[in-house]
DNA sequence: ATTAAAGCATACCAATACGGTATTGATTAA
DNA sequence: TTAATCAATACCGTATTGGTATGCTTTAAT
């Protein structure tokens, strides 16, 4: 099951409800209650999301965390990074990292394109896209061409 | 680190291995050869690509593995789901799971377009264009009309 | 039939990653 | 001064994953 972090995923919640707040700054309280979690996951959340600057903090009295940018310029790659450090689907594309059999692999070199790929997906869809339901058939009716485009190489 | 399991990746490096070798039928030991795996790991790994019906196996003297279908029928999204099952981002994509907050989640829908996305990607990029590293370059430049489509999309 | 070469199944263990929790300290507005 | 609020750190239990070991079953060749 190929899937993200639960941190990230609720990092994506929260920066949902911090849009749908737009000004207002909101407490770890608030957005515990908003969004149904425990407080300390709150915190730890928050805290991954103020040090990739994706939202600003305010401390003391009457302060909160409010979106460092307007939604449509937070991309979800952004996110994945806050929570996940790069993305490298294998071993040996992350830096210095490099797996038992490196050195006598055949395919070390060749998991950049789908790395890349992957990244820009991440890269394209933003915080706004995501909060609009309807923009994901969109989403995907537009990824289309591509797959068609990439059927035909696959006759040659 | 938004990453595959070892064993997926183990698992295409094999298929490559087998592409390579063709018609001719491999042992586990000519595996643990030729990739520098561990003869336990490649046990494993064989099993669930078996069981996915991606390779043949043949038993008994003379035995041994090749390819179930041609390199260019074998998608990447089934060497993935073979080893970790179906592509599920979040909790709630996966069937029947749900996260402590489901209920009360406003985005519990809205994975679903990124969800397909990179399932489509998975899905169109073949073992044959794996092994090819030219081919990698081509991938990622026929996917920028899909970024600049949906660049469009995010201004309005 | 016998035998040896393979794959098959299962169970086990260790390490790591992850999610979750608690505690204490540092700021700042009122 | 004080109360509200974020910041930092440290801890722990569990789940997943990777890796290993062992014994059994099948099959071709002789
Ligand atoms: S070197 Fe080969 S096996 Fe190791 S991580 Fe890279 S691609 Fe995977
Ligand atoms: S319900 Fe919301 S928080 Fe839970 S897994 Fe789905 S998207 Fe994530």
């Amino acid at each position: 099951m190929l899937k993200i972090g639960k941190l990230t995923d609720y990092g994506v919640v929260v920066l949902n409800e911090l849009a749908q707040a737009g000004a207002l700054k909101l407490s770890t309280d608030d957005i515990a209650g908003l969004t149904g979690l425990a407080l300390p996951t709150v915190r730890k959340v928050m805290k991954a999301l103020v040090d990739s600057g994706l939202v600003m903090a305010q401390r003391g009295a009457r302060g909160g965390y409010r979106l460092a940018r307007a939604p449509g310029q937070i991309r979800m790659l952004d996110v994945v990074q806050a929570f996940e450090g790069p993305v490298a689907l294998t071993e040996c594309a992350a830096d210095d990292h490099q797996c038992d059999i490196t050195a006598s692999c055949s395919l070390s070199a060749n998991w950049g394109g789908i790395n890349q790929l992957i990244t820009q997906v991440l890269a394209r869809v933003t915080l706004q896209d995501i909060r609009n339901p309807e923009r994901q058939e969109q989403l995907v009716r537009d990824a289309l061409p591509l797959t068609s485009f990439i059927e035909l190489v696959n006759l040659s």
